[in-house]
DNA sequence: AACCAATGACAAACACGCTTTACATAACGG
DNA sequence: CCGTTATGTAAAGCGTGTTTGTCATTGGTT
């Protein structure tokens, strides 16, 4: 599942950890999200879109 | 992670077997999310979402 | 009463999400 | 050159998501 956010990061000029604290999860769950080797769970997605400010769907692509 | 499932299966009338064939899982996994045992993946709460014609937002609330 | 559909739940097994620790690389400023 | 920051990847381990199979209960039908 494609996803936004090394777009989102940049437009912010986060770097993975400080979204990863953001988030509360680890550096590398942020960087295997965003690299595509997983998908985040449905709460983390909830919260990685309330981070945001945007809906799991202006995040997360529904292609592959 | 509370969900509007049961309601949105009995506005179509479809049983927990129709919504799984639909989605193309088991039907415990329908009953299991239905009934709050746990959480879909992110890409099946895309299906859920599709099925419904809804956005993920509004199948699964953030409260609790 | 017997039957069947729908639902809820449990167990075992396997795949996946997420953690920590660790290592490698590239880019930058002293 | 040295140290620091940002990123990608890997292994081991734990908890969760999903499957198949099975059982019990409830409600409706015949």
């Amino acid at each position: 599942m494609k996803n936004r956010l090394k777009v989102l990061r940049a437009e912010r000029d986060w770097s993975q950890q400080d979204l990863a604290t953001r988030l509360e999860v680890s550096r590398q769950s942020v960087n295997a999200i965003e690299t595509g080797r997983y998908d985040p769970s449905l709460p983390l997605a909830f919260r990685i879109a309330d981070v945001f400010g945007l809906a799991i769907e202006d995040i997360f692509l529904r292609g592959e």
